[in-house]
RNA sequence: GCCCCCAUCGUCUAGCGGUUAGGACAUCGGCUUUUCAAGCCGAGAACAUGGGUUCGACUCCCAUUGGGGGUGCCA
């Protein structure tokens, strides 16, 4: 193991850069700055139907904007690289071998449909543990390794079947497990990429990662993680679980209860050292409870030890008042400088501007018409509020269909484009059975607040993602919360 | 269902066997201010429950309850 400390953030780029990368990456910076250490970027694309190069980029982009530099990673290259798992398959699949001829993996020729099966059984028979059954651990390996050549089949971690496990966890000390209830984990599927489980132990390895710290959703695939190390013959890194971040609900935090994108707070205006200054009171606190600090001030204090265990609610409101300060604490200059370089550039102006120019008549007419492309939230005011809801339609209904928009067509969307909007928007009228004019008035005054404005995708194309979503969910919670009229019988 | 983790004000947390249980956000008062913010001052607000251990438990142990995570050819 390599004596100087290593760590790693190790994000997947499958949609919108999350706070939770940046909450990991930022105790994982701080620890390899501390002592001294390297810091490493590298991209989990293994998951070939959801990774993208978009995500990808908005994961560097989004990290930049913090101020979390990494020593080592896809773009800066290192002694380590690819820093790609996509790229390293070779690598992957030469591991795996070595694991099947020691007899510590095996090869799984089971269908999707007997998996289920196994499932449903297990299910049905209120079975102990769920999971694979072993039904291809008993192929003997001559055999196996003949069907291989032409079946279609995944290779298997041999876990121990019986006794117990103890794993380590920095923070929580010895956790025992038992290997009756943990199952073969698939390790290379069947396209021939390896599953996180494997990618994750090897690259950690390869990378000469020393602490690995992560959230707090990976302890209870610890077991497989340490069975790898053993069957490698490999030491296993100091490994420390960080506390999820939740929703005001407790639960782990998500999109629809929270905005999670790092895009969101970027454009919302908070500035990056706020918003690091706040996650780092996520779990942790400065010995000498100084609530205000800066990053290079978290690096020379951070202590994992120190880390609290309860999961802790990311609050908006604290956040915002922390951003405030950092805000008000800026001479005049700099607060320019910020907006500037975000709401006020040019180049964000000339993307309004060509969509107000021909709607106006005096400059003085611009703030007024371009307002609710500077500003959060809109306001509805009572004409707008009228307009949200189509004639014809209950509120119930568009509420659902709003809400529908939004989580199955939007949310996933990372080519915010005009064109691709309308495309989708098209569609999904044409799905439901929402007139074009109903749905985009509905959707215009949702996002401008207004029953007139600019071309609506173009409008929202300039709004952003984050934008758009913030308000379509809140003109849902309005829609939603407004009482159906009672319909009269025509007499 | 099963496995694992967790548990101090509404929220983020300090505490590491003996404290009037401290700070911050939020809330509510007051001061300041032409107003609104900001700022300052103040108030209310917590050790989930039950057993142990101990001279003494928020602190250690166990159970219960509650919350969370996992249980994928997703990460």
């Amino acid at each position: 193991m390599s004596d100087i400390v290593r760590t790693r953030i190790a994000p997947s780029p499958t949609g919108d850069p999350h706070v939770g990368t940046a909450y990991a990456a930022l105790f994982n910076y701080a620890f390899a700055r501390r002592h001294g250490g390297r810091f490493i970027l590298r991209i989990e694309d293994t998951d070939r139907v959801r990774s993208n190069r978009p995500s990808e980029a908005m994961i560097f982009d989004a990290l930049h904007w913090l101020g979390l530099s990494w020593d080592e990673g896809p773009d800066v290259g290192g002694p380590c690289g690819p820093y790609r798992q996509s790229e390293r398959g070779e690598l992957y699949r030469e591991h795996v071998e070595r694991l099947v001829a020691a007899g510590h993996a095996y090869p799984c020729f089971c269908t999707k449909d007997r998996l289920d099966g196994v499932r449903a059984g297990q299910q049905a028979a209120g079975a102990a543990t769920l999971g694979y059954d072993g039904f291809c651990r008993s192929i003997p390996p001559v055999e196996a390794a003949r069907r291989r050549r032409d079946e279609s089949h995944v290779i298997r971690l041999a876990m121990p079947r019986e006794g117990q496990c103890v794993v380590r966890d920095l923070l929580r000390g010895d956790i025992t497990f038992e290997y009756a209830g943990i199952d073969d984990q698939v390790l290379l599927k069947s396209d021939g990429f390896p599953t996180y489980h494997l990618a994750n132990v090897v690259d950690d390895h390869l990378m000469e990662i020393t602490h690995v710290i992560r959230a707090e959703e990976w302890l209870s695939s610890l077991p497989k993680h340490a069975q790898l190390y053993h069957a490698f013959g490999w030491d296993p890194p100091v490994f420390c679980h960080l506390p999820l971040l939740r929703n005001a609900d407790r639960s782990k935090i998500s999109k629809r209860k929270n905005p999670v994108s790092l895009n969101y707070y970027r454009r919302a205006g908070f500035l990056p050292e706020a918003l690091l200054n706040y996650l780092a009171l996520m779990g942790w606190a400065m010995p000498d409870e100084r609530e205000e600090f800066t990053l290079a001030e978290f690096a020379e204090a951070l202590e994992l030890e120190r880390i609290t265990l309860g999961g802790p609610i990311f609050d908006l409101e604290k956040l915002s008042w922390l951003n405030g300060k950092y805000l008000r604490g800026l001479p005049s200059e700099g607060l320019l400088e910020r907006l500037r370089s975000g709401l006020l550039s040019d180049g964000y102006l000339l993307q309004v501007i060509p969509l107000v120019q021909e709607r106006i008549e005096k400059l003085e007419d611009f703030v007024d018409y371009a307002r609710f492309f500077f500003v959060g939230e809109v306001a509805y005011d009572a004409e707008a509020l009228k307009k949200l809801v189509p004639k014809g339609r209950t509120p119930r209904d568009t509420a659902k269909t709003l809400k529908e928009l939004l989580e199955e067509h939007l949310d996933a969307l990372l080519d915010w484009q005009p064109a691709v909007l309308e495309g989708i928007l098209r569609s999904f009228c044409e799905r439901t059975g929402w007139s074009p004019n109903e749905a985009f008035m509905t959707l215009r005054v949702a996002v401008t607040g207004r029953p007139a404005s600019p071309p609506l995708f173009d409008t929202m194309a300039v709004l952003g993602k984050e934008v758009c979503r913030q308000r379509i969910r809140r003109a849902q919670e309005i829609v939603k919360s407004m009482k159906t009229p009672e319909t009269r019988p025509l007499t």
